[in-house]
DNA sequence: CAAAGATACTTGACTAGTCAAATAATAACC
DNA sequence: GGTTATTATTTGACTAGTCAAGTATCTTTG
């Protein structure tokens, strides 16, 4: 009834060359799996998020302790960086390392917390513009040192050769991305 | 008011070497920041994060069609692996890909769709063991193979060793993590 | 064997991500 | 100058992630 295929006791030989018996990835070793992925493309994409997740939970607990989350403080930085202009609810989406559809609601709590202001704009009444307060402010500037040391004690096991190898296999696969099928 | 670190008009040479009158990074200009980054650690968590969500999003467009979500489509793959046997509720998040605290509710939207089935194991009352049904075995067989090529589509622009080495770095990250004060 | 501790979940109360539909204001066109 | 289209944002209804606090059910130990 069971196929054997993902069974742990599988002894085909993969398609990328591997066999069961060849040593285990560490990807392979970390998700108690035996069978060889399917292929390289399987095991990047696999790697990619895991990493991912597991950087971006180690990355939280900088700001726990100040009561935002991570996505929080990336509008935070954002709207820093616009300066005294501040930024249209939209043109702070457009700008997030990960995209957000969630956005307004996520400044809602920004400004419940009183970090963030937001007002229409005069001119064109469809656009709220938004914000950084000078508790914002401040939360931010208690927040850049452990915030710098944690991304270079984070990639700290990379030398700078290999940080800038990684960002361009990164850059590479985003870029190939955008040329997929736009749809 | 404003301190000038972050806006778009900084000139500061930075830490890494590059000014502002160097070329934007592939990733600067998809975040429209002209302000360059602060190391090279701080631009490869970046590209991580933002890889990944790029990456999960175009993977995502292969299950929707089905009505599960990816963290449902990983559950069934776990418990397809398992075989006859089963997993018991929190094996299965020890295993998945990103971690899951909320894999009981999780289950339980596939269990309500009639992919999975639970059941207490009599030994030991406190467990309860799932199962991959019939029809989620059916609803995995024809996900396989736009699985598998979507694996390889998304990682098509990089060639076998620039996958490998991919790998390689992001098991270097999980590794070095690991040490990274336990706490 | 009873009490204390450890396991294996489960639940509650949030924050977020996702997609579709609604609103509201401005722009474009005839 | 009154539609029609477009833009900017909001809301609703889910799914999912997060953390803390339960609740049974074993297991261990005095």
């Amino acid at each position: 009834m069971m196929v054997d295929r993902d069974t742990p006791a599988s002894s085909h030989p993969a398609p990328n060359g591997n066999t069961a018996s060849r040593k285990r990835s560490v990807l392979q070793e970390e998700i108690q799996q035996n069978r060889p992925f399917k292929s390289k493309g399987q095991e990047a994409t696999l790697a990619l998020f895991r990493t991912a997740d597991i950087l971006r939970r180690k990355t939280s607990e900088v700001f726990s302790d100040s009561g935002i989350t991570h996505q929080q403080y990336n509008v935070l930085r954002i709207l820093r960086g616009a300066g005294d202009d501040g930024l249209p609810t939209l043109s702070i989406a457009d700008r997030m390392i990960e995209q957000t559809p969630g956005i307004t609601r996520l400044i809602d709590r920004l400004v419940a917390k009183e970090l963030v202001i937001r007002e229409r704009v005069p001119n064109d009444r469809r656009r709220v513009q938004c914000f950084i307060s000078e508790s914002g402010l401040e939360l931010l500037a208690s927040l850049d040192e452990p915030v710098d040391g944690n991304d270079d004690r984070v990639m700290g096991m990379l030398n700078e050769d290999e940080k800038t190898h990684l960002v361009e296999l990164l850059d590479k696969i985003r870029l190939g991305l955008r040329e997929l099928e736009p749809k």
